[in-house]
DNA sequence: AAGTAAGTGGGGAATTGTGGGGAAAAAATA
DNA sequence: TATTTTTTCCCCACAATTCCCCACTTACTT
């Protein structure tokens, strides 16, 4: 289970270091893709397994489920850690979350996500006004 | 079953005292993540294991789920106790409870909660004016 | 008033994150 | 096809953080 909030850099070379905790969980191999809210999404390959048939079966023939399947089909990259723990961000998803050096590896559950620092900060800023009426909505699910 | 409040420091490296009592409980590995109303929860590993389940089964594809999980998934942190049954509370965690030194902790069933001390003041002494209408409103559920 | 139990503070060792240099592989050019 | 250039990968070393342990203080109990 992937969960918590981490603060690392980006190396000159496009390197990030995944948290130690969680690297053995990766160590067969992970996917990263363009997430939603200008971050990146990093799946175990099983995961990503299940998520890419989704995103398959979804119907071509509309407009918006097109463009939703390649932006996380298409912008998929298979990485593995180095010895140190460490992947290889390829520019272009760099460039498509605004990293530069640092970044913010957040934990949900069976996904990792990679954010800019300081978008991670706006983002969380502003849903935090909203939270409460957030989980007014979600009371229903008992939480 | 965590009941009671207790007045806690926290210490330059961001540590807490748990009370004595509920260690036992906490032994087996604890959860805190950020909480609503400015507090933190913290919760046993089976209790968070429930409630994290719930989480990752809401849908990513909805903007405001998403951001919820981000707040109480991507909050967490797995903590445990050390020698003399302290948790160490990262950063984040800290700034987001605006926690300093004095903390109160207070004990919900199954839950704790820690509160800065002087916001736990605060929000005691304000909900006390409305405590008589919201118990009116809730005698429908028995209470 | 003394002893015990719980909370607090801090120092040192081990682990994890970061940066960079060099070898191997791949790509491009002649 | 040979040679040069670029990119990728692996390894080593330093720095920073975290963790673990020991000691002190305060408060409660008998």
């Amino acid at each position: 289970m992937f969960i918590g909030e981490y603060k690392h850099n980006l190396d000159e070379k496009g390197r990030i270091a995944i948290p130690k905790k969680f690297r053995v969980a990766l160590a067969q191999g992970a996917v990263v893709t363009r997430g939603l809210d200008d971050c990146l999404f990093l799946y175990t390959i099983e995961e990503w397994q299940v998520l890419a048939e989704k995103l398959a079966g979804l119907p071509f023939s509309q407009a918006n489920t097109r463009a939703f399947a390649r932006l996380m089909l298409a912008g998929a990259m298979e990485v593995a850690l180095d010895k140190q723990g460490r992947i290889v961000l390829p520019e272009y998803l760099r460039t498509y979350a605004t990293l530069q050096k640092e970044a913010t590896v957040v934990g949900l559950y069976n996904r990792l996500e990679i954010w800019d620092h300081a978008v991670w900060g706006e983002y969380t800023k502003q849903t935090e006004v909203a939270r409460n009426e957030i989980a007014e909505q979600l009371s229903e699910l008992g939480i």
